[in-house]
RNA sequence: CGGGAAGUGGCUCAACUUGGUAGAGCACCUGGUUUGGGACCAGGUGGUUGCAGGUUCAAAUCCUGUCUUCCCGACCA
């Protein structure tokens, strides 16, 4: 095989930390910036998000759900009205101190989240049990002071999806945390092609606020979980902090319930570290910007033509495709649309075309298969693109499950975490003090209580007490 | 935020130890020949060495500070 192929990537399974920053330069998704964590997400890795936006919008939309914008700063007064997220997110916080050269009477905290002004604008804009509910959403970046940053992975400024909901009753508001906590699954099902666990966090690992958290977990190839999407119920804790209060059926005034949920950037991040290999990047067909390129192999007239004739067809199939005719030797643009995860490659070359065939090959497998000329290569095309999502998730789930272990012993839980780690499922007692005993294997933690709950054993796998719950644990990002 | 490593054209690195006008390969541009796994020939553009101070006749090189990146911890989507 080619090694001149791996130059610029270094090999997964020797160094994946770096193999992830080696695809991310190589396929051109993002790039440093000056700042600390904040990162230039170039057109690639911006393609992408957009492909993402454009699906989940759509299913808020479909869902009720309105888009508005929110005020970037938070005067520090509003953004410490609620003490557990004041707590939460406290050492986090950017702070607006000047305004030019004047010095500002009151800091402005840059949002870390934005649950405190759709509180405090919830507060202005309802009176009536007529006004609820109000179900919003809003796509803007956010800041969080992070100390240890990775590309897409953990920056200090990010891109996210931020949806704030507030019901008139409780059931409303918690059925709302599971209507999207089921899209965010869908999502990462149909389109990312991840398979996820979802379930409760403890109560040690829920969001600062809220009264309780559910989460989208995944596991990485590596075998370390990645915490991709959560939906929080909130109950009344903000609504009674920032004074929300509305005329009830029997007009007497009440505290609404309400939630938020979100999903961010770092979904490419997942994308990268569950599917993409030592030639760059892998992308689901359908969350790829660009599906199909053209490779015309020695531009005659003839090759040319035909390529044109599939680019037209593609297109009206509503396949994203485009021609790769750049003055590149074929072999470079091989290994280009590699390294960008373009999922179906076509090339078409003269010696092939006298034979009447051409050669389609597949990203993920990269496997080679000729087809005649005469085709219906639209067809052919989106029978391949299926298989690739298909499979893809396949093999994702068939991964994941090899590095899911069942335990029900602390040193055969040490033994896992510390030699070839994964996602554990233990039983847990429901003590804190046993999930910090956890937490000192190299920092492992309870990544969720599942919603298919199994009873593995009848007592807690640190302190041997009665069991209460199967905790899924694991090292994360 | 602690411990370690590193910053030199877009990228990978050399020159630093022993201060004396910044070099190579790749990429890029021009022309030509090519085209089935990262093509070849010829010519050319591009940096004053992360940034700020200091020492010196003279700093990429020595000193101080700072910023950024990577690895290991603590903290977090």
């Amino acid at each position: 095989m080619n090694n001149k192929q791996n130059n610029k990537i270094t090999r997964r399974d020797d160094d994946f930390a770096k193999w992830y920053t080696d695809v991310v330069m190589a396929s051109r998704l993002a790039n440093y910036s000056n700042v600390k964590g904040c990162t230039v997400i170039e057109p690639n890795g911006f393609a992408i998000w957009e492909k993402m936006q454009c699906i989940l919008d759509q299913k808020f939309k479909e869902t009720g759900h309105t888009n508005v914008y929110m005020p970037l700063l938070i005067p520090e007064s509003l953004l410490k009205k609620e003490s557990e997220l004041v707590k939460g997110f406290a050492p986090e916080v950017a702070w607006v101190t000047e305004g030019g050269d004047k010095k500002l009477d009151e800091r402005l905290g840059i949002r870390p989240t934005s649950e405190t002004v759709f509180s405090d604008y919830f507060a202005s804009s309802i009176s009536s049990y007529r006004d609820l509910p109000k179900l919003y959403n809003q796509w803007c970046s956010v800041l969080r002071w992070e100390k240890e940053t990775r590309p897409f992975l953990r920056s200090r400024e990010f891109l996210w999806q931020e949806g704030h909901t507030i019901h008139e009753t409780k059931e409303e508001a918690e059925n709302e945390t599971l209507k999207m906590l089921n899209i965010y699954n869908n999502f990462f099902h149909e389109y990312l092609a991840i398979p996820s666990i979802v379930g409760k966090k403890t109560e040690k690992e829920k969001f600062a606020g809220a009264e309780y958290t559910y989460t989208v977990e995944a596991l990485m190839y590596n075998g370390v979980a990645l915490q991709s999407a959560t939906t929080h119920y909130f109950g009344q804790k903000f609504s009674k902090a920032y004074d929300i209060k509305y005329a009830n059926r029997e007009n007497k005034l009440a505290y609404p319930y309400q939630t938020s949920w979100g999903i961010s950037t770092r979904m490419i991040g997942a994308l990268i570290m569950v599917h993409s290999d030592d030639y760059g990047l892998v992308l689901p067909p359908k969350i790829a910007p660009k599906k199909v390129v053209i490779i015309p192999i020695g531009e005659t007239l003839e090759v040319l033509s035909l390529a044109n004739d599939y680019l037209d067809k593609l297109t009206k199939a509503g396949i994203e495709t485009y021609i790769d005719n750049s003055e590149k030797s074929p072999g470079f643009k091989f290994a280009e649309a590699e390294v960008n995860g373009i999922p179906v490659r076509i090339e078409i070359g003269k010696r092939d075309l006298d034979n009447g065939i051409v050669t389609l090959v597949r990203r993920d497998t990269r496997e080679k298969r000729e087809v005649f000329v005469s085709t219906d290569i639209a067809n052919d095309v989106k029978i391949l693109l299926e298989d690739i999502q298909r499979d893809m998730y396949d093999r994702a789930l068939r991964r994941r499950e090899e590095m899911t272990y069942t335990c029900t012993d602390l040193e055969e839980f040490k033994n896992i975490i510390n030699s070839h780690p994964g996602f554990i499922k233990a039983m847990w007692c429901g003590d804190v003090k046993c999930e910090e005993k956890i937490k000192e294997i190299r920092g492992c933690k309870a990544r969720c209580i599942p919603f298919n709950e199994e009873k593995v054993s009848d007592k807690c796998v640190v302190c041997g007490k009665e069991a209460s719950n199967l905790v899924i644990w694991g090292i994360q990002y």
